[in-house]
DNA sequence: TTGATTTTTCGATAATTTCCGATATGTCAT
DNA sequence: ATGACATATCGGAAATTATCGAAAAATCAA
């Protein structure tokens, strides 16, 4: 998939910036919907919509849309360049990643309307700062 | 050494640039000079310069000082991370790296003086076009 | 249909990066 | 010391990217 220059700086740009790799390690270990990242991560939703679009572009996700909502993954590994998965290797074991995790786990046992409303409300109500 | 997420991104932003992409592919057979990477490169010896100082923030390169002239190589595979590893091995298999790499032969077959003039030369004379 | 809800796209500013000629620094030879 | 040469750094204009609120699009439910 990147079988020239181009595309694998590409792939790099997408994954050098902040927020795009912790979308992509909070992946790893299964599916989320976009609100789930946004409240997991503390960001606005329409950045992390962006974040995917870049991750998309690279080839690095899948998606599934269920109702309303999309689901985004990595990629299998089947289809999983080398680089990407000692990429992942790597950023999995950074406490900054493996914390992102923990708290998805908790916006994960609560139900996914709940969590885009809080996404929704925390948008429109206190900039910066996250709601109470 | 990327032991967080900041420095990762870091290192990703190093490799995610065209030239400097280029760069760390081209030394990985052997360290190579300055004006030897500008000359097969075909790019003004500032720019290499620094590209080569991003991939040394990095840590990925190692520096030997020869007289005038500055000899760089990517770290020995002790230090490389698995990242940088699997970089390099699928950056080795594009076509342009591989023509790089040709190129940096037979610039390698003459005398470095003579690579370094030339390449000081066609910066004054010349914009854009690489001489005659 | 209308209204509610989730996600994407737009818009516009700010910040960062790129690029390369010109200049500075450092090193050798004399 | 001086001059020649290799590399590094600077300056600053142009291009790219980041950011996020606001608006649009898409989807479902009634």
């Amino acid at each position: 998939m990147a079988d020239d220059l181009r595309t694998l700086v590409e792939q790099l740009k997408a994954v050098s910036h902040p927020l795009r790799l912790r979308v992509l390690a909070l992946l790893e270990p299964g599916e989320l919907c976009v609100c789930q990242i946004a409240e997991t991560l503390q960001v606005p939703q329409s950045s992390v919509s962006e974040a995917l679009k870049e991750l998309r572009r690279a080839g690095f996700l899948t998606e599934r849309k269920q109702g309303r909502w999309v689901f985004v993954a990595v990629v299998k590994k089947k289809h999983a360049t080398p680089l990407l998965k000692s990429l992942l290797a790597q950023a999995g074991s950074l406490d900054e990643v493996q914390q992102d995790r923990l708290r998805a786990q908790e916006v994960k046992a609560i139900s996914i309307p709940v969590v885009c409303s809080k996404v929704q409300k925390a948008a429109q109500s206190d900039p910066t700062v996250a709601h109470a």
